[in-house]
DNA sequence: GTGAAGAAACCGACTGGTCGGTCGGTTATT
DNA sequence: AATAACCGACCGACCAGTCGGTTTCTTCAC
């Protein structure tokens, strides 16, 4: 119990949740084995369990490391913006920067371990795409017909899905609103998001593309 | 093999799909049991296995089933606009109110049958929440500098997260952009939602209110 | 310094409950 | 008579978690 093995301790610790959260965000959850994790750490199923008392635990340690990681990333970026909306600009560039960079972190924050193995995430895609695909017909419509702006409406009807996907999951999850009490609010924000500088005066036509 | 026995037959799976959808939306994929389906419909897991496969397949059956009927609904909806703006505004209120009125669609529908259980989703909901909370907090500052509306802070944070999250889960899954790419038009995006109509001329003042 | 005693860390074969899927048999339909 | 539909006891793979035991570290008396 001196200061060095609390230090060892510590740094097993590390190892154990540096290996979890590659096994999970390899596999998933459900298929991630604690096995697999005590091999990756060179270390016996029982000596896991000496440091964890669940894989459940782990799995919630291994992702709030992940947590603390990201938004301490935000906050500091954040800090470096002159203005608060270039602040929450930086921020936002810093996680997206993250999580371009950490495929495997990226994989575990967004899905939580997606925790079903791929055949079911192949399928989350393949439904989410094709709602995505509704959304981008009508905004490539209203982009013909001139009522927004020239923009990337593959981006922007990802945008739209993602934010109702989390306004309904906050609903059902935290009590949240529900998402027929949230619908004019949210409304205004995705149209707002497309409208751009056609805004309330849509007599406007500078040189902002949009790729 | 005549008519009516094909009818029958049909009827008999739309049966085990309903029941398959309540199970898997209460219980997520893997705590749903297929015995537990069997009850529901007054069957056997023989006759079950007669109608389907797997229970992988199953489920997949009962996702295209919920994802056919939001699609057609927001496709009817869509026709009643007059303009494509109108369009989508109609599809996607129907979306929400849809939603809104069937949890057990929301749940399967957006979680994917948060197939973890529930205290994984409490998880998640713990940790979005977090960054909801970071994003909220910047956009409080923003407002409070003048630099954005009046408006609905908790609800503007909720669709920055859920569009973050989307785009990164395209880019993951389906090959799509990475987030790097994408930042520079989601950055418009998201600080166009927000900005409303203080836009590109931000002398307005009109009364439009967003909460 | 050393060695004994105790505690902490670690080992890995084993268990026990779970549950998707099977299959030989029965009933209903054509 | 033949086929489709359905039954349900049973199988067997799977794997988190356990536990008796071993090794390694810490402490402290002498």
């Amino acid at each position: 119990m001196s200061a060095s093995s609390t230090k060892q301790r510590a740094r097993t610790r590390e190892r154990i949740l540096e290996a979890a959260e590659a096994v999970f965000a390899d596999n998933g959850y459900h298929d991630a084995l604690v096995d697999e994790i005590g091999k990756r750490t060179s270390m016996s199923k029982g000596g896991l369990y000496f440091h964890f008392p669940s894989k459940e635990d782990l799995f919630f340690a291994v992702m709030d490391r992940l947590a603390n990681k990201l938004v301490r990333r935000a906050e500091k970026a954040a800090e470096s913006g002159d203005t608060p909306v270039e602040a929450a600009e930086a921020a936002l560039g810093a996680v997206l920067s993250a999580l371009s960079g950490q495929k495997r972190l990226a994989r575990l924050l967004i899905t939580q371990g997606y925790s079903m193995g791929n055949v079911f995430e192949a399928k989350r895609a393949e439904m989410f795409d094709r709602f995505a695909g509704v959304i981008e017909k009508e905004l490539e419509d209203a982009k013909e017909a001139g009522q927004i702006d020239d923009l990337n409406t593959g981006l922007a009807s990802r945008v739209w899905l993602g934010a109702v996907n989390e306004v309904v999951a906050h609903w059902l999850f935290s009590g949240g609103p529900s998402p027929k009490e949230s619908a004019p609010d949210l409304k205004k924000f995705l149209l707002d998001s497309v409208r751009g500088e056609k805004n309330s005066a849509d007599a406007y036509m500078n040189g902002v593309t949009a790729q």
